[in-house]
This record gives structure tokens, C-alpha cells and sequence, in this order.
DNA sequence: GCAGCGGGTGGCACAGTGTGTCAACCGCGG
DNA sequence: CCGCGGTTGACACACTGTGCCACCCGCTGC
């Protein structure tokens, strides 16, 4: 009932006020993906069945289901996490900042996410599978996608605040946007090309200094 | 060399050189996306199976398997000749001209195709259901990523010609081509955001003029 | 305690996808 | 006329994702 918005006792406990409920949840998925990241590493994604994935985590495969409503959902899942914090960020991002700065400051999430996953022993490995296998690279790339509609309407409401909006069939924005997550993506690829052996920031950083929008 | 063996009867005014074999698949193809766009159409893209759109083309499920490989590729699978020209097109850009002019040019096959979709009555709601359906949006989305690839490759081999090879850990030739298809896919967003009247040419160029690369 | 109640779980069935396999067929040349 | 490569249709199969229902288990109010 009052479970779910109470925040009412948070007052000793300074962790965020998540249920029970919510936390087991989160709990169970980390075990998923964990065992399912090992099947993957070991036997390729394609012949890992989601079957397989229910066994080694110790439960039924309409129960994987429920938390994980698609096989590329195991994979991709925890990449939500990132995206919502790059839109958060952007949301925060001072009113007057120019919108290509702004853009470049909500990518840090995105950024300290993958270096994290470079140095990380098993994510390294992850993240070759999702840009090799082309099902998994589609819904990356659709997640992507979302992340630009999103961020798309943040700097429309931006530029209707400061009183300058743009038409809605002005594909400008948008434009923006997808230049500079085009940005990061090449970024990723340059970083994997080079080895991956130095922080994906500078190489964001290239990039974004290179493309932009024109004022 | 085929020509030389037979061809007995009529065999002046020979068409270009495709087999008949092929042609006749050619054929079959086209048929097949006619029957099932409209089905597509009219009780939508999730609605439709496999089956359903063998019957309407007469053939069985098998057959139908042959053609198209995917229930995706029947939907996308006309889109390769368009991207095809995209590339041909960018490879035969002049040397010296700027890349993001070459790139603005080559886009022209893509724009007739998108303009000639949105006048005959079918292909134009073809367009807004890939864009809406989640998971023909990824796979749109990664057919474009190959684009992006491959044209990254026509913009290092251009700079290599020209004497000032990008180093290959270098993110600006991708976040180049990625901010050019970036602009294409805002335009077309666009373009059905405004009811798509207007030609997808000036929406491009709209685009295309607020981001660029920086000189 | 005990009866309920509600969420998590597992089993089952089902439609649909995509693939392998095999027999039948068809056009064409020997 | 017979063969022969290529196409087709039919069946079987493994897998995905979903709906449905019975079950169990912790919790609450009586």
C-alpha cells in the first residue's frame, strides 16, 4: 500500500528507501545474469537457450521470464540503468549550458559504465558478444535510439523554456542529438579498435570536437 | 559467352544480362512484399505471421522461407538496393570535394526512394510501422549502422588518397558519417512527426546545415 | 490458532519463428 | 526417353514468448 512512495522511517537507514520486495527482485536478476554471462562466455550466446539459462540459475523457465521478458533483456537488461542516468543528468544539466556541452557532461554515466566494464574481468568479455552478435547489437542500438527520443524532447523543452522552441516537424534537434551519440558510439568503436586500452572520455572527446552542431 | 550457344529466336534486342532465374525470383520477391505490405497495413506488422502472408502470396510457409529468411527481411529487405546506391553513389564523389557534401549527395537514392514511398499510397505507412515497431526499428537502425561502417571506410580511403590518413583509433571519420546518417534519420522523424507532406530533401538539408563537422 | 489474501512459482499448453530433411515435381538438355 | 539440377511442399523439430491455472508460503486480521 504505502510501501511503495512512504520514505517515511528513512531517517536512520541513509540507503535509498528501495522494499523488500524490490531489493529480492534485484537480487535474483543479479544471480540470472551472472550465471547467464557465463554461459554466454563459454557457449557462445546463440546456443545458450534460455532453458539452459533457467537451469543454471535454479528455476523454471517461465520464472526466468518473469524476470526477464527476452533472452537479449539478460544481456542488455542492466543497460537501462546507465541510459536512465544519462537522461537524469541531462535534465540537470543548468538551463543556460550550451546543449552540446550539456549533451557531452550526461554522457559521463555512459562513459565511467563502459570503462568500468573494460577493466572488469567478465563485462569485457560481454561487451565484445553484444557488438558481435547481430540481434543483440539491433537492440543495443534500438536502446540507443531511445535514449536520442528522449533527449530529443529534453532540449525541445529546454528551447521552449528559454522562449526559443522549435517547430515540431524542425528536425534539428533531433539531429543534434543523434550527432552526438553518433559521437559516442564511434568513440566505442575507436576504443575497441585501438585495443581498448585507453579511457573512451578522450576519444569522446575527439569526437565531439570534431562534429557539432553550427551555430 | 552464353550468348554464342543458342538464343535461337528472338534474341536482337537482348535485355540486360540478369538470368532469368534471377529475375523470375526478382519477381516472386516483389509479389511477395506487394501481398504481404498490404497485410501489413491493414491488421498491422505483430498481427501478421509468416503463414498469413504465404497464403495471400500462394505458396507455402517453406517457400516463403526461401525468399525472405526473416519475417524482418520481408519488411527490410528492399531497403539493401537503396543502401547499396547510398555507397556506390558516396564512392563516386570527387575526390576533393568535403565529405560532408559527398555524403549530403549520396543521400540523394535514399531521398527519391523515401519521396517515390511517400507518393504511392502503400510504402509511406510501410515507413511508419518500421519506425514504430520496436523490433523492425532495430533492425533498421543496425542495416544503417552498416552503412555507417561501410562509409566509414570510403571517408579513411579518401583521407588516405589524399595524404592525411586518420589514425585508426581515431573516432572523427565515424562520428562524421554517423552525425551525416544521424541527420537522415532526424529528417525522416521528422518527416512523419509533420504528416509527411513535405519532401524529405529540405528536412535533410535543414539538418544537415545545423550539424557538421567543424573545419 | 486459523482462515483468508496476495504475490511468487512452476507446470502445462499454445501460437509462432526459423531450420533440417526428404520426397515429389518441373523444365531442359542429353 | 531418361536423367539432372533446382524449386517446391510437407513434416518434424528446437526454441521463443505468453496465457492460464494450481500451488505454496509469508503475512494479516479474526
Amino acid at each position: 500500500m504505502e510501501r511503495s512512495a512512504d520514505s517515511s522511517t528513512d531517517s536512520t537507514t541513509d540507503q535509498p528507501r528501495t522494499g523488500l520486495r524490490e531489493r529480492t527482485r534485484r537480487a535474483v536478476q543479479k544471480e540470472i545474469t551472472e550465471a547467464a554471462e557465463r554461459l554466454f562466455v563459454e557457449r557462445g550466446y546463440e546456443a545458450t537457450t534460455m532453458g539452459h539459462i533457467a537451469e543454471a540459475a535454479g528455476m523454471s523457465r517461465r520464472t526466468l521470464y518473469r524476470y526477464f521478458s527476452t533472452r537479449e533483456d539478460v544481456v542488455l537488461g542492466k543497460l537501462d540503468v546507465v541510459t536512465d542516468e544519462v537522461l537524469a543528468a541531462l535534465r540537470e544539466r543548468p538551463a543556460g549550458e550550451a546543449v552540446w556541452v550539456s549533451l557531452r557532461h550526461s554522457f559521463d554515466a555512459m562513459i565511467a559504465h563502459l570503462d568500468a566494464a573494460g577493466s572488469s574481468g567478465l563485462a569485457a568479455p560481454m561487451q565484445r558478444i553484444i557488438l558481435e552478435t547481430p540481434g543483440l547489437r539491433a537492440r543495443y542500438l534500438e536502446k540507443i535510439e531511445r535514449v536520442e527520443a528522449a533527449a530529443e524532447t529534453v532540449v525541445r523543452e529546454r528551447a521552449d523554456a528559454a522562449g526559443t522552441p522549435w517547430a515540431v516537424d524542425d528536425p534539428t534537434p533531433r539531429a543534434v542529438v543523434a550527432a552526438a551519440l553518433g559521437c559516442v558510439l564511434a568513440a566505442e568503436h575507436a576504443w575497441l579498435a585501438g585495443g581498448a586500452t585507453e579511457t573512451i572520455a578522450v576519444l569522446v572527446d575527439r569526437a565531439m570536437a570534431a562534429v557539432g552542431p553550427r551555430d
